[in-house]
DNA sequence: ATTATCTATAGATCTATAGATAATGC
DNA sequence: ATTATCTATAGATCTATAGATAATGC
């Protein structure tokens, strides 16, 4: 029954890994400890030798979501000649509206994170900042605008985007949000909304 | 123990009321029927008599909390000089950033709402195109543009914007992302960003 | 000897149902 | 007589804990 000590480690990041998924799909309540666990292989007697509660996976959970969700972001920026519409066009493509689990944590999860305690909501903190930081780097610098200004707008309004866009029920206008979305942030990152 | 029938559906009515407020509050996961029929003054064993289901109840909640939403929305535009400005800076304040139970299911209930059945997304399939609606007739009219084309954009970057700013601990920036995203909306509903 | 994981279970809570109670409405 | 609401409960599931099991690590 006992594993290496290794093996526990590694069984530890895949529950996490799994719960990080399980959690996007089905919200943070909407799943249970039995099937995070079971989702990693293991039986759910074992999670608190390795968790301190729910909400400890909670937050390591969000926290690998959001990591994730940042390297995708660099990782598709580095890989194109257009690094900024990279990143948008996949962001607000079909593909990543019908891929919750492996997506997005803010489109996600955002109304169930507000409702998190402020110690279970930091890892969504650092992430939205390491979004920002991203962005900020990809948008064309402009004169008087503060940095983050753009990039909270930009972020805003993907997020949005991608949630309507998961709520619709009518087929065309989910896919009409995404693209009037993205052409709203190629002409808020290009500078055409300067005052 | 029984009330007359002018009672019975007004307290049917008061459920749904109820459930309105506590479902944005704590999502659709986080409250027991036991609390909110409790919040109606009533008892859990009374509930399967009015409701068909929990299920039921949720599409009958959101409906309502989506009307009421619509409703605000005109009240506030009806009563100001300037509509759009009024509407949205509401909308984009710190009070309804506070307010969950009482302001926008979509902010407060987006990725809740994206895991629902397609019968239970229906009410906000409805009340999103009813916002959308409210908006297009506040928007100035440009040529070329396609109705709620601008609508759409405006309301994602709205949702988007209250939902980042509600996880964010850090209490600067959450009011950063709501007055960022305050000027792009008039920017966009402007014109200034045309092509 | 230590310990990672397992089976088993406590105690709370969840949705849903059954049948009792007591007031309405004919 | 009908029925709106109540109390009580079934059966499932939830988080969390206790103690058994069996393999690792000294």
């Amino acid at each position: 029954m006992r594993v290496s000590r290794a093996q526990a480690e590694a069984n530890r990041e895949t529950v996490i890994d799994v719960a990080s998924r399980l959690f996007r799909e089905h919200g943070f309540d909407g799943i249970g400890l039995k099937d995070l666990m079971k989702g990693a292989g293991l039986t759910q007697g074992g999670f608190y030798k390795q968790f301190e509660s729910k909400d400890d996976l909670v937050a390591l959970a969000s926290g690998r979501a959001m990591e994730s969700a940042v390297r995708r972001w660099s990782r598709v920026a580095a890989g194109s000649p257009d690094p900024l519409e990279a990143v948008v066009d996949l962001y607000l493509s079909p593909g990543h509206r019908e891929e919750k689990g492996g997506g997005c944590p803010l489109a996600a999860l955002g109304s169930d994170a507000a409702r998190l305690s402020e110690e279970v909501r930091a890892p969504f903190q650092n992430g939205i900042e390491a979004h920002l930081q991203i962005l900020d780097e990809l948008i064309p610098t402009s004169d008087g605008a503060k940095p983050h200004d753009k990039a909270m707008v930009i972020l805003s309004l993907m997020v949005g985007a991608v949630t309507i866009s998961r709520i619709l029920t009518d087929q065309r206008m989910s896919e009409r949000v995404l693209e009037t979305a993205t052409d709203a942030v190629k002409r808020i990152a290009g500078g055409a909304d300067e005052e």
